[in-house]
DNA sequence: CGCTCGTTTGACTGGTGTCAAGCGCAGTGG
DNA sequence: CCACTGCGCTTGACACCAGTCAAACGAGCG
């Protein structure tokens, strides 16, 4: 297993120089704004587009990043641990629209807006950097490669919410379950951080249930048999897949 | 009652001349687009903005006005009668993600992309107007008014989605219904399309059916325990909102 | 008249929620 | 070292909301 695999974040043990070393900057929206890896030099560069500042910080999780409707002059990129998205609703129940990764940005739309009726919260301890909105809309309407990765994004995050909607509205408890599990697979794959089909797994029960629509003791007795069927592996830290065709089997994917 | 309650779609009655008396120009984005009414002389215009050119359709109820997944070099504005857009589940079933009134833009996020996933279907039968959308990208990125139109569309957009996911995550069949024709109403409300209380309702039940994720036969329950409780009156072709106060109670509106 | 479409109703089934109890584990303090 | 506590997870019994299947009705229309 690789490094990568096993990655426990302490932000506070060490005395981490953010972005120079950050394998994610390549991909994302970061490489963009601060320049690729190889000519990153500083935090506050200035590279053709204009500049931009950043700031990194640090949630434990639990953690409120950001409360919807309250005014907010930035947006964030995750660099480390796992954040999700969701809207509360009247009775206190809560909705969680989409969960963040290492590399995602918090949301895009948000940008041109003071407020948000989204929150967002550490799902595990977090780092993260901010991004200021004036500065960053400034780029967008500057730069149009920019601003055409931005669209990208929003393009990507609209269609994930209506898949999510399609999901809940359509889909058993069994599905929607197989679904977020290969979802997340992907999503960590594509970053690198899946070997073997096992990766590191800091949702608890009641995020699955925020995630699908369902309770948590529903999603316990569905996780309890995929568990007996061997498709997956859950102990808590740590999430394996063990039978991918199964669950895509499940999942009934299009 | 005004007219505009009992206004009845034939588009192919009439020679109409689409913009000159089109009501809804002052408040959406065409006014943007093409100047306010009383500027309005031709429907080519040119205002300050890019030139931007349309052209004029029609089309009858359960007609495809986009096939998701398709190229498409224009995105749609609805002149007159009910649209839905929607994305296809692989057993045929459908989740309606939205509901397009008169003067709604088609996906805005479309704008930039070749193609889109949903797919868009008249509801009742249509007139709507076509934008081009390599001339639309270039009045967005020229024209700074016209893009923070657009970012405020896709924000209530993104925030519709999003409620949708939560509703059918969470609510129950009554509350989903509700907070539909609630949804409905107030939105035609605004447009001056709804005479104390009531207004044309293209809707069949299995529009509701596929934007509520139920089933016909449970919405037909649902809607007939609305009628006997005297809460709306439903008989086709109108909808009529007896009890406000008694459907926000079910809604469990926020 | 016969067809289709949209709606309604009844009987039954089943997936998921609710309530409740209990377990294992990690801290924490004695 | 041990008891206590809180959190997260599991399991069982039961209830109920919504789906499924089936039949019938009315309106519109050729």
């Amino acid at each position: 297993l690789s490094a990568n695999c096993q990655e426990v974040l302490k932000p506070r043990d060490e005395q981490w120089s953010p972005c120079l070393a950050c394998a994610l900057r390549n991909d994302n929206i970061c490489g963009l704004l601060f320049g690729e890896n190889e000519q990153c030099i500083a935090p506050n560069l200035q590279l053709g587009l204009a500049q931009v500042s950043q700031s990194h910080r640090t949630a434990l999780r639990r953690q409120t990043i950001y409360r919807g409707g309250q005014p907010s002059k930035s947006i964030a990129v995750i660099c480390a641990g796992w954040a999700c998205t969701y809207i509360k609703l009247p009775d206190g129940d809560r909705q969680i629209l989409s969960f963040l990764l290492p590399g995602d940005m918090t949301s895009a739309t948000a940008v041109f807006q003071d407020s948000s009726p989204v929150s967002i919260e550490a799902v595990s301890d977090l780092r993260y950097c901010t991004i200021d909105k004036a500065e960053l809309r400034a780029v967008l309407t500057s730069d149009r490669r920019v601003l055409d990765a931005f669209f990208e994004i929003w393009a990507r995050k609209k269609d994930a919410v209506e898949q999510l909607a399609s999901d809940l509205g359509h889909r058993t408890a069994e599905q929607r379950i197989a679904r977020l599990l290969l979802d997340l697979t992907a999503r960590l794959g594509a970053r690198g951080l899946v070997c073997d089909g096992r990766f590191a797994f800091p949702l608890r029960l009641q995020h699955i249930a925020d995630a699908t629509g369902l309770t948590i003791v529903h999603v316990s007795r569905v996780t309890g048999t995929m568990r007996k069927l061997s498709l997956i592996e859950l102990d808590g830290r740590f999430l394996t897949i063990l039978n991918l065709g199964g669950l895509k089997n499940i999942s009934n994917a299009d």
